[in-house]
DNA sequence: GTATGATTGAGACGAAGTCTCACTTAGAAG
DNA sequence: CTTCTAAGTGAGACTTCGTCTCAATCATAC
């Protein structure tokens, strides 16, 4: 994900460009796995101090809306958002809420009949499978 | 489900057979979809009227702790909980957030490979694409 | 029936997300 | 470059959701 293309996507759909809004995606921009709303604040300050914990959840549902950013609902309780462009994969453990990503995929065929049969434009996909890990199923 | 089978399970455990789970159980016995935390309370107190919100989210916290149910993050926002012994299947539109749930499943082959080679005893899974539906894209 | 530890309800508490509103600013127009 | 204006913002009040505590209750073993 440059944020070129992206910058140019925010514009398009007669959004401004403004500080919050770039900070944002430059923590997307380094950031491959998925954090917080709180998380993208603290590092988003980064580049913006003043960037307000609001601004922060508009901005997360704009770039969702415009499909650059997705939201995931871990099992541990929390909220994630992370970048559309990919897949996402892993098993949880209902015990301890261990989280192990895998990167396999078998789902893109299936993701293409759908699409045809059912007038879905699909950007992504998230495959989650529960259980006990090793270390918690005794 | 069959809630005699499920309260043995309890018992076994060495839980109590208390009547706010009896009613939460009741709850998902009749519910083919998920529920929020709120909406099992709302229908439990039908079975058990004093039942409080603490005991709502304990009960669900152990029922998915014994692999009766299971927590699902939909992508419009919110924790739900839907019974464990099936798997999860469906399309969300990010824009007007629909949810198209489907059948077909092509995860099991993955699952059981996964499940030997890391040593996970998997107990369901979720198969989630996102994306937009027919009327919100153009 | 009694004893006892698990379970409960009520409400205080804390965290997380939403809303409002006055102020600021990006981008368009001249 | 300057001006204009609607979009965007920050601050903080507010609401909602989930957790914790604790005295009272209850399921189960005996």
């Amino acid at each position: 994900m440059s944020t070129q293309p992206l910058i140019h996507r925010l514009r398009e759909a007669g959004y401004k460009l403004t500080p919050p809004r770039l900070a944002v995606l430059q923590v997307f921009e380094t950031e491959m796995g998925h954090l917080s709303p709180a998380q993208v604040l603290e590092r988003a300050r980064a580049f913006h101090p003043a960037l307000s914990r609001a601004t922060v959840y508009r901005t997360l549902e704009l770039l969702t809306a415009l499909g650059i950013l997705r939201p995931l609902y871990l099992s541990d309780g929390g909220l994630c958002f992370t970048r559309a462009d990919r897949g996402h994969h892993h098993l949880v453990c209902c015990d301890c809420g261990a989280v192990i990503e895998f990167e396999e995929c078998v789902v893109e065929e299936l993701a293409q009949r759908l699409a045809a049969q059912l007038d879905f434009r699909i950007q992504g996909h998230l495959l989650e499978f529960f259980g006990r890990c090793g270390d918690c199923h005794g």
